[in-house]
DNA sequence: TAGATTGTTAATCGATTAACAATC
DNA sequence: TAGATTGTTAATCGATTAACAATC
């Protein structure tokens, strides 16, 4: 009976934070960090929200599913506030990762100083390509990807980073999710196919570029309109 | 009167379509490619949705949105939806860009072979650094950054691509928009501003990275709540 | 024809906006 | 207190799902 209560407790607590929502979360970190680093205090929804694109409303019902953590007449403590996000984004430990696939990308990535500064450490890196083998990308060491298991067991690795092209990506993908990977972060143009307990985030730099082109269409089309109108 | 007339129509032709609809469209474009190299001639609704998490229906109003491509009992034709997604995305004819930044993520852009297929071409590069000036990229050489504005007028470029570091990202956007350019595809974590008749489409490495340690966590969280309930 | 599958309308669900009382 | 700004409820808008007739 009381682990019923218990367990009922717990659920109560997790809301069903929607997808939306969770996507915005990001944004509000990156601003609060520059308003921090801006040594500046406080900061309404209204600000908050303009400088996202977003309304002052829908700024204070996301907060809001997270707690209350506003204040009347006055706003949000910028300090605060950005400790409750990077809480709720998990960020306030140290994220350690493998990189799969030393090409451009995987390099990219282990190179991009942002992530150290989130705190994410990219300790392992592997490669197919023999050549590759053995190379260093900054502080680390291109291994042969048939180590990849073994280091994994070695390691305390919570994320896996595909970077290899579309046609192997999800051989390692199995290869991770085997070795215990729980979270993936997919950057091959390809649906991977996972267990329930695994998360993909995918990265598709080809669907961005796409829509890209589709808006600069479709603005030519408006300013069309707009002479056909004069 | 028939200047109105004709003004009319071309607004009616233009449905506004919602930015939910186009992101989907990528992700059609790139299974009926995968359809159309298999040889498949014929596809419906179900299974392109269900390969990529959508339902059918679903599939079938975003694709009525633009147009009667299918033939009832039997589906879609692949060839020929496909190339009405291309012709809607509009990636028939060659796109043309300069890289702002050759860092690592410019250097992933410029050798990412994929951009190439989808018709593609990253023309020119540049950067700030000194040591950087004249090295090769695959087949470009990275030009100083003074020149930008000048390559701009002597050559038909449609999108600029902004992987410099954030603090320097607006001022190269600036001058992109400034000498020409209408599309941005930006890889710094800053909201560019921009007028109007320009269009931003932004990836942002470090949201995606964020949203995976959210769900992480509370895909974790979940399975304390399945513990709990044993 | 029978079976399959589309296109489309109506019903439901979720997200955004509007309104405003509560609070500092 | 007056002014500012939050948290929250109700109203609106948009997107998804359900249902089904129309068509090949």
């Amino acid at each position: 009976m009381a682990e019923k209560q218990r367990r009922r407790r717990i659920m109560m607590k997790k809301k069903n934070i929607s997808m939306t929502v969770i996507r915005r979360l990001p944004k509000y970190h990156r601003y609060l960090h520059d308003l921090l680093i801006s040594d500046i205090r406080s900061v309404s929804s209204e600000e908050l929200g303009r400088k996202n694109g977003f309304t002052a409303v829908k700024v204070r019902q996301d907060l809001n599913n997270f707690g209350d953590f506003g204040c009347s007449g006055y706003g949000y403590n910028v300090r605060e506030l950005y400790n409750h996000i990077c809480e709720i984004l998990d960020i306030n430990e140290m994220h350690e990762a493998v990189i799969v696939g030393a090409g451009n990308i995987g390099q990219a990535i282990s190179n991009y100083s942002s992530f150290k500064e989130l705190g994410f450490m990219f300790k392992g890196m592997f490669d197919v390509n023999p050549k590759m083998v053995g190379l260093r990308i900054g502080e680390i060491e291109i291994q042969d990807i048939d180590f990849l298991p073994e280091y994994l067991h070695n390691n305390e690795i919570q994320i896996g980073v595909v970077s290899v092209p579309a046609k192997s990506a999800q051989g390692i993908c199995d290869v991770l999710v085997a070795n215990g990977i729980k979270a993936i972060w997919n950057f091959a143009p390809v649906d991977l196919v996972v267990p329930e307990d695994v998360i993909v985030e995918n990265v598709s730099l080809s669907s961005s570029l796409l829509t890209l082109t589709y808006f600069m269409k479709s603005s030519m089309e408006d300013e069309k309109i707009i002479e056909g109108a004069v």
